[in-house]
DNA sequence: CGTAGTCATCGGATCATCCGATGGAAATTT
DNA sequence: AAATTTCCATCGGATGATCCGATGACTACG
């Protein structure tokens, strides 16, 4: 049995790389600048590997080992951390702060109902938001900067862990005076020959959209691209095409008395909402415990 | 930040868990009986949660909690291992205990020439062998009990990380007075029409033979299989049919003698060899720097 | 009722870790 | 060129964690 290092003396390393200065490093570290210095160098003793170039430099400059020792230590603290982790969760399951990430096509049309379901049934949960398209929330839940995600699936989430929230079916919506705002349901076949606005590039609603009616990329012309549904409305209401939006963003309001007509569609299709996860996740049976919640705020009229 | 669990009251945990009774456990993290015990007093006050029932029963019974605190401190502790594996493996790459795992199309046929080159090169080298289905390789590489795979790629090896090292071409075994015997090459079309021996099920030589002559599985007489090359070699022998032979098991031997001609096919098809290792091994750097050593034992006459 | 087996607790010794002060080298200023 | 500043390494002494051996408490069993 080997001896392992200790991860005191490894936080003082991944401190120092990140500073880059022993004295910086040793106040994030709640300690004096001979300790860390002390720490570090018997670090280096016993891994018996010379982790500092000692040239006497003015910064500390790390040797390609000592990079690579630096990385697996960050790993090993984050894991002794996930063990803290799951006791403190099992302690109080849904406390405590969790940093949720939202697509923005989600968001501002279902928190206004999520959040006081979510206060009322966990009023210690400490919500952190943030708004993103899918990519950059991914980045950030495999970073992670982020618990949770709240985003439409499927979405390439890598190993992330996902649990289907409900179904949010797409809805037509048309200029108020268009010929097909005067029929109960708006077939799929016909939106081909419409002029399809869309939302610009990255969000997943546009791909999720196009496959919902079995429609090539390129069928849609960019220079129409919005910005939000909220903007993508507005584009519909001054006559410019037609739109596919979700019946969650009609729901919450994106409408806002714009002359615009939804419609359903003849064959229901829409996107699956979903929460996703890091596989590895101290707390993935909380967000398991949160899934009912959402999806009854979503499902709610 | 939050206060860390301390790595000796983990292993002190895991030890309990192995081994389901303290003063056992105690002796295998040599300490006494007491100070294992306060140790995991210690790491239950420590996290706050109740790893243990403490029943006075007479065997220790973990709680769930306890259970997937064992696990994640299984994590972190190899987490801990893999810092000072990697400042072990820098300080002299190639030297101590290796344990490799071989599928037996390939051991017996490159080990002899394997095996000095080895000595020769990295004569600090300690190599365990082990020799099993690609199947059973994999999942021994995967719980941590090899380190390095040597076997025939593509595989289903998971998110191991897999280096090609040379292609072993396959080769026609005929019975001496058969037909095709007095032909130069031997067409791959004209094999499905032949009695076709293989392998028994699990290894990965029948697959590849299969895929290499574009045939389904089905078209091989279960009846046939055999159980190693020789005996393949020795059915064939009999007049029982015809097979197809790697390359470096002709030449590792595996004809001894035997009435069977060898021929090569009509266009080269065969099987690569490679290494596979866990991608997150301390030792990954190593395992790249034998790959030319194998590669050339493979290549040799 | 006594014995054996098992885990928890206690007192005292030991060792790792910490801090403040100081040393010494390089960069910067005067 | 000398003085000053900045920065990291080292030292001595205090503190706290960890360890051990002995002992206590409980259960199972003959």
């Amino acid at each position: 049995m080997t001896t392992l290092p200790s991860p005191r003396q490894l936080r003082y390393l991944v401190a120092l790389a990140e500073h880059g200065h022993f004295g910086r490093a040793a106040s994030a570290c709640a300690v004096t600048q001979s300790t860390l210095s002390a720490g570090i160098i018997a670090l280096e003793q016993q891994l018996d590997a010379a982790l500092l170039e000692r040239t006497g430099a003015k910064r500390p400059v790390f040797t390609p080992l000592g990079l690579e020792i630096v990385a697996r230590a960050r790993t090993a603290l984050s894991a002794l951390e996930a063990v803290a982790e799951t006791a403190a969760a099992a302690r109080e399951p849904l406390s405590g702060p969790l940093r949720l990430g939202i697509i923005p096509t989600i968001g501002p049309f279902l928190l206004p109902r999520l959040m006081p379901r979510l206060r009322d049934r966990f009023p210690r949960l400490k919500l952190w938001l943030r708004e993103d398209l899918t990519e950059r929330l991914v980045e950030a839940l495999e970073g992670g900067r982020l618990d949770l995600l709240l985003l439409a699936l499927p979405c390439a989430c890598g190993d992330a862990e996902t649990e289907p929230l409900g179904m949010d079916p797409f809805l037509a919506a048309l200029p108020q005076d268009h010929r097909l705002a005067a029929r109960e349901r708006v077939p799929i076949a016909v939106l081909g020959s419409e002029r399809l606005l869309l939302l610009e590039d990255g969000h997943c609603l546009r791909e999720h959209a196009l496959d919902a009616c079995s429609l090539p990329g390129a069928a849609a012309g960019e220079p129409f691209a919005a910005t939000s549904l909220y903007t993508l409305i507005q584009m519909v209401a001054s006559g410019l095409g037609v739109t596919l939006v979700p019946r969650l963003a009609v729901r919450g309001g994106v409408l806002a008395g714009a002359p615009v007509a939804v419609r359903p569609l003849d064959r229901e299709v829409g996107r699956t909402l979903g929460l996703a996860w890091r596989a590895r996740s101290p707390r993935a049976a909380e967000f398991r415990g949160l899934a009912p919640t959402i999806a009854e705020a979503i499902a709610a009229e």
